[in-house]
DNA sequence: CCGGATCCAAAGAGATACTG
DNA sequence: CAGTATCTCTTTGGATCCGG
């Protein structure tokens, strides 16, 4: 089984590394249910606890894998767009189905949560 | 569109926030490929690159979510597995779609990555 | 020996001020 | 408005120690 080792050939490892970051995966989505084209105050205001930075951050990162294309208006004030290129259209729905099974069972997953901690206390 | 903000009972933050760690994507993944079933240094063998203390933490919190089960033998050497509870195992089959199709698109994404390197190179 | 806990250093992320 | 710079805090990695 080396499909999981951390070798510069593997795929999986190569493309979860990179979704492995804190905000990768929301973004995405986020522009996925607004239409694939949004302004990066627009990202800022949806995703309301994220930083400029790890925006900007995260938004370059997601255009050098061509999932999402940058596009700069020479205007004052400056205006940046930023959408979904063909292939982050192509991912949306996959993550989407991860959202999906989210909702679904995250009532139970916050349960598990609430009766770990106590288990966990009972302990001390 | 509340369904990104940060609040508590967001299902989405709720679960995605957890997933946007290193390695729990990936250790589910791994366990799914292997029966559901697998001793901690199995696990640690597969993921080469993970260290003991991180495959510990990432455990811990997919048992807190319900997502694996620990089952620990009081035996010398002790013995400790991991295996992915019924919910584990209704959400791994989702977590592949997504490793399909990055098996899919890295070399399009490896290839992206390397165009962005010049570009961003040939403005220094 | 195996699983894991602890301590310290390094990397990633958050807060805020500032620039074109 | 979008992005940068800097400083601080949190998360992760590495090495070592421990209990059964």
């Amino acid at each position: 089984m080396e499909i999981f080792s951390n070798s510069p050939t593997c795929p999986i490892r190569n493309v979860f590394d990179r979704f492995g970051d804190k905000w990768s995966v929301l973004v995405l989505m986020v522009l996925g249910t607004h239409g694939g084209l949004m302004r990066f105050g627009e990202l800022k205001e949806v995703i309301d606890d994220i930083t400029q930075k790890m925006l900007t951050v995260t938004l370059r990162t997601l255009e050098a894998d061509g999932l999402v294309a940058r596009k700069y208006y020479q205007e004052i004030p400056p205006r940046v767009e930023y959408q979904l290129t063909d292939l982050g259209k192509d991912l949306v729905p996959h993550i989407e189905n991860l959202a999906n099974w989210a909702s679904k069972h995250v009532d139970q997953i916050l349960r598990s949560r609430k009766r770990f901690e106590k288990k966990v206390a009972s302990k001390d």
